[in-house]
DNA sequence: ATACAATAGGTATATATTTATCGATAACAA
DNA sequence: TTGTTATCGATAAATATATACCTATTGTAT
């Protein structure tokens, strides 16, 4: 039993916030920082930030707090962001575009290599700086690029398809933006981006709201 | 003490998923579903999809099931889906554009009424259908226009400011595109869409499949 | 009629996550 | 030096969520 010990995926999902957080402090150029202080900026508490950052391995001081820099390093590494992490997206439609242009992703490693799309009038242009080719070429495209992950912003119908071709490229996750269920081998993880569930939430706060009052 | 039962929030998360799916057997022409089916669909337990659904108050029949029509009503009314929900959307870049031309939305009652931005080359545009106005009025064009719920998919520096201006509007709630924790007054809520969560979480288990190999 | 099988629904257990508590450490002030 | 305080780190308790189990119901086959 090789006890591979899995870390709580709130856990996970807060460090990035941390971080952000953390550089802003760092241009500061704060060295220190503490979880209380973390803690009041998110309005959590102390014992969770600190429950969290121990996922990276490092340990403060009493009385001191964390190294700043250290943190960042720590995060950075812990989620896998110190090395660039090479992506083909596919469907740049709006949802791919606003992918493309969103500058924080670089900040995270994530280098969007190339994106493909079916619709003529878009193969050949660029968006944000990133080439769009033919759906076709995928597989050809990919081969000694040594692609991470595929990121999957196509309608629905095509999302299983796509994946496959994906699944060729020999990336070993999948970014997946679509609302369908993929089936995927082993070996090759899927994060899904659920916007409909994150609208339901709210909906649903929405609607107790409005009962209350 | 008013006893406010709140539900479990990944339920609530999972229900637009279910409903997807109904949806999809209603065009068929299927008339009832059973946990089973359901469950085996989306790889989870039967429990947990019965658990989910009876959150709308709906029962199903032994050895029959659910009656697809009634679950879909149940579940629409459960999340406020089936009465529109009026929106404004503040920031037409390629992320607010990619939600205002995704269809999926309108099926959940959001009707983005308008979008607003503060550059010249965007205003007077139309984005999707949906009409770009200049920022300033905003708080002139919400009078009167009952909006429930403001799309905040700005950049981060002008979060915050937006999102004053929203409150200004009557929103009763604000989904947040941004990665900035927002101040707001007690009845507002917040329901924040963290793409970099959901990046972290696909990063943490693409290095963890790395190392096992 | 009766037995059987599929299914919902309730209850109990297990697991995961958050929150609380307490002791230890180290800076700072008296 | 000694006391005080802010902080970390570990452990324990509480809460939330997921899973397992059992019972009742009802359609179908015998």
């Amino acid at each position: 039993m090789s006890s591979v010990k899995s870390f709580p995926i709130p856990s996970i999902q807060r460090l990035p916030v941390y971080l952000r957080f953390l550089k802003e402090q760092q241009g500061r150029g704060e060295t220190l920082i503490s979880c209380t202080r973390i803690a009041e900026e998110f309005g959590q508490l102390s014992v969770q930030v600190r429950k969290d950052l121990s996922l990276t391995g490092i340990s403060g001081r009493p009385k001191i707090g964390y190294r700043v820099d250290e943190l960042v390093d720590a995060i950075q590494l812990f989620l896998g962001w110190d090395r660039p992490t090479r992506a083909f997206l596919v469907g740049a439609g709006s949802l791919g575009s606003a992918i493309l242009g969103y500058d924080g992703f670089a900040d995270h490693g994530l280098r969007i290599v190339a994106a493909f799309d079916t619709d003529p009038k878009k193969i050949g242009q660029t968006v944000h700086h990133c080439p769009v080719f033919d759906l076709k070429e995928i597989v050809e495209r990919g081969k000694g690029e040594n692609i991470d992950i595929g990121i999957l912003t196509v309608p629905s119908l095509a999302a299983q398809e796509v994946a496959r071709l994906l699944v060729q490229v020999g990336v070993g996750g999948i970014w997946n933006y679509t609302p369908v269920r993929l089936e995927l081998p082993p070996g090759v993880v899927c994060e899904e981006v659920k916007l409909s569930a994150s609208y339901a939430v709210l909906s649903n706060r929405l609607k107790k709201n409005d009962l209350q009052i």
